[in-house]
DNA sequence: ACAAAAGTGTTAACCGTACACCCATGA
DNA sequence: TCATGGGTGTACGGTTAACACTTTTGT
């Protein structure tokens, strides 16, 4: 008891028998943000039977950190490893039950289970590499893929809220630690970190501006490669250097950004 | 069940029976900052039977809101209401266990108890008005007191950590957020308004740049007052306009302190 | 040749910082 | 009258924001 379950719960045991292995009352809702097409994109799943949409979440082992738990579902949602996830808020309003919203648990297990409890969630944010996310929907959902983030549907519970409030959080954090390496491929250009930036804060910024603080936080290099193929001057491919890249999210930053 | 229990629970009622009225596995602390002396100081509790210190916590009724735990405990320790709470982090280590640090129930109810599980525990940091909070231990404390923030001794389980999170939080709301109102009292002079703030950032500042920032702010009302008594000259008494304060605190400031 | 995007440089306004001077008060 | 703390003003330097010009590329 308290371990990880030996083999896999089935989707009644988990039901009846979840509390054995979690933390009772207590969740994990991930934000997964992504940047593609200009767009800041978020990783939803759909559930099987409501057909509605919510955050990929997931519940805490008992023996298991809170962050190892957030890193797990993040895990099994995306397939990727070694991401930075920042804790942003924990959400404990009294009606965050499910049963207060038409989530039931199956019919045989009503009133059984942990599930129908009132649940505190800890909100954790993460920002990942598009193009290497396999998004895998878990036993309860349908499907499991990226929004753009103003096209994001009313989502169970007060999941949108808590969306809300992680893009306040990751907004603040521009600010103060470097954020690319997790949302660009590992090459880029000027403009395309440019678009990142406008897309997070929803702002316009000044091309010559933007490109001179961004040099001057000395985290880029530039390489000798121009990115081909666009339909017009060929921009620089910059990367980021990874020692100074750490050292800049240790210390923080203070970009201020228009 | 869920509900306030209806009477209050003995010391033995609340390790045996807690868990019916409370949500298992998560607990609140508060980190309650005063300022006195031109010290910030932090409010905390020595237990009966390990005189070890800790910060003033509590746990979640099974319909409140963890925001309402929060007021609810900071009400019992220091007797004020409408006090600004800002949650700022949950730990999450599995090693949050009294068992595993010293800390036992009584022995005729261990290993039947709630509280000998690992915890999950949510923080909040208050700042309060020195002169009017009359500390108030609760039913398994000795004392409530005011320590210095730089004499705090160490505290059971990951307390010492939560407290240091709690400051780095502080110090970085300052720069966003107007702060004096909480823990200054009402009618205040400018050199006393820069110690609170020298004292939270531990760092010095230039006396007539703060005097022009804190002004710049316009949240301050100058009163036709000066202080009297002082050893030399007599300086003005501002005051905190109330609707101005209230606005900055929604919509948040750049100060921008040395 | 032209439009559109990218690279580079200049300037003026603003803000943070350092510092000087005068005033009030108690010893 | 002197030391100390308080009130007010100025000047310098660096940063930010606004903006102009040139270069490259596909059509």
């Amino acid at each position: 008891m308290g371990k990880k379950p030996a083999q896999k719960l089935s989707r009644r045991e988990f039901f009846e028998k979840g509390h054995l292995y979690y933390l009772t009352h207590l969740s994990i809702d991930n934000v997964i943000f992504g940047f593609h097409d200009n767009q800041l994109k978020v990783l939803l799943l759909e559930w099987k039977d409501t057909r509605r949409w919510c955050l990929p979440g997931g519940f805490i082992l008992k023996g298991e950190h809170i962050e190892e738990a957030a890193i797990r579902v993040l895990h099994q949602r995306t397939g990727l490893n070694n991401i930075y996830l920042q804790q942003f808020y924990a959400f404990g309003d009294p009606n965050r039950e499910r049963s207060k919203h038409g989530i039931e648990p199956p019919l045989e297990v009503k009133n059984k289970s942990w599930l129908t409890e009132r649940f505190v969630s800890i909100g954790y944010w993460a920002l990942v590499e598009f193009s290497k996310v396999v998004p895998k929907p878990d036993e309860f959902s349908e499907t499991c893929q990226w929004w753009d983030i103003d096209k994001v549907p009313t989502l169970i519970l007060d999941h949108n809220n808590i969306l809300e409030k992680a893009l306040d959080s990751l907004r603040r954090n521009l600010n103060d630690y470097p954020v690319g390496r997790d949302l660009l491929p590992p090459k880029f250009t000027m403009p395309e970190l440019q678009r990142m930036y406008e897309t997070i804060l929803d702002k316009q910024l000044d091309r010559r501006n933007f490109q001179k603080k961004m040099l001057a936080l000395d985290i880029l290099e530039r390489l000798n490669e121009r990115k081909q193929g666009g339909a017009h001057k060929a921009p620089f491919l910059y990367r980021f250097d990874q020692r100074k890249y750490e050292k800049a999210m240790k210390q923080g930053l203070r970009i201020g950004l228009q």
